[in-house]
DNA sequence: GATGCTAATGATAATCTTTTGCATTCGTGT
DNA sequence: ACACGAATGCAAAAGATTATCATTAGCATC
């Protein structure tokens, strides 16, 4: 009864789950790797491992309540699904994190797929750049 | 005198950098991981090690003479660079990789870029999918 | 509420990709 | 041909993620 998500998805409610998907639901950051997860949990003094973690997101990948990206940087960055889909632009400087929906884009993406023959299943669109801040900054 | 590129991009001609351009330039592949060159290398009897490989393939991105995609997957895939800047579609089903231009979704994500206050630098865009291929063996 | 079966977990080792350190070799200008 | 710094190969290290396996914890049942 914990939380309806995980029943939804099929998991069993168990602890490190809970409180793994509350933190993706309630950190600020919002896009987080699963060492930032697993930081937040040994703050928390929860007994939660690595591995688990890593466990985990992917069951929740699976399960849809997240998304995945791969920002450059090597390791993958998880996203509670909330909302509709969107895409990212990352400042090369801060690492900051922008999101923005753009119909023109997706509709464009869809049309390049089916004229090259292939039945769509995901796409990944990432913009990099300075942010307001940075460019300041570097001044 | 081997190749002009390499001076170009302020780099010594040295052996393992002429072989490993010469093979971005001419295997029909195109999008190469670090592995895949080292193979070919090992394959014409070069004794070049993987470390150079990696080193080599980093110095040539640099020096914009290749590009580096970050394929789903966990390797970095590089391709050299002529003919203009492009984006990719990748079949989940099989590997391949397809090319595309399209100028509304680059004038699109500039304006986006605009908009959020960034200063672009970059961007990536991969749709992921079946081809037509894979479709018909999957029924 | 206790019981039992299975799935989930934590710790650790293993894997995979990429980077580094360092002694040796090579490329280039003289 | 020489000299010197840059580049290389090898091996070890690093960083991210996954696999193994003995132990523990959900949850349906009694
Ligand atoms: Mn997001
Ligand atoms: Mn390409
Ligand atoms: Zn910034
Ligand atoms: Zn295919």
């Amino acid at each position: 009864m914990e939380n309806p998500n995980l029943k939804k998805a099929g998991l069993k409610a168990t602890l490190p789950r809970i409180k793994i998907l509350q933190i993706l639901e309630e950190n600020p950051l919002r896009h987080m790797s699963a060492e930032d997860v697993y930081k937040v949990l040994l703050g928390t003094g929860e007994d939660v491992g690595l591995a688990t973690v890593y466990r985990v997101l992917t069951q929740f990948e699976t399960g849809g309540l997240v998304s995945r990206h791969h920002f450059e940087g090597g390791q993958s960055v998880f996203e509670i699904n909330q909302g509709e889909h969107h895409d990212h632009i990352l400042c090369v400087g801060c690492g900051k994190v922008d999101e923005f929906v753009d119909e023109i884009i997706e509709q464009r993406q869809r049309a390049i797929a089916k004229k090259a023959g292939y039945v769509m299943t995901d796409h990944s669109l990432y913009i990099y750049g300075m942010c307001g801040e940075c460019q300041k900054k570097k001044m």
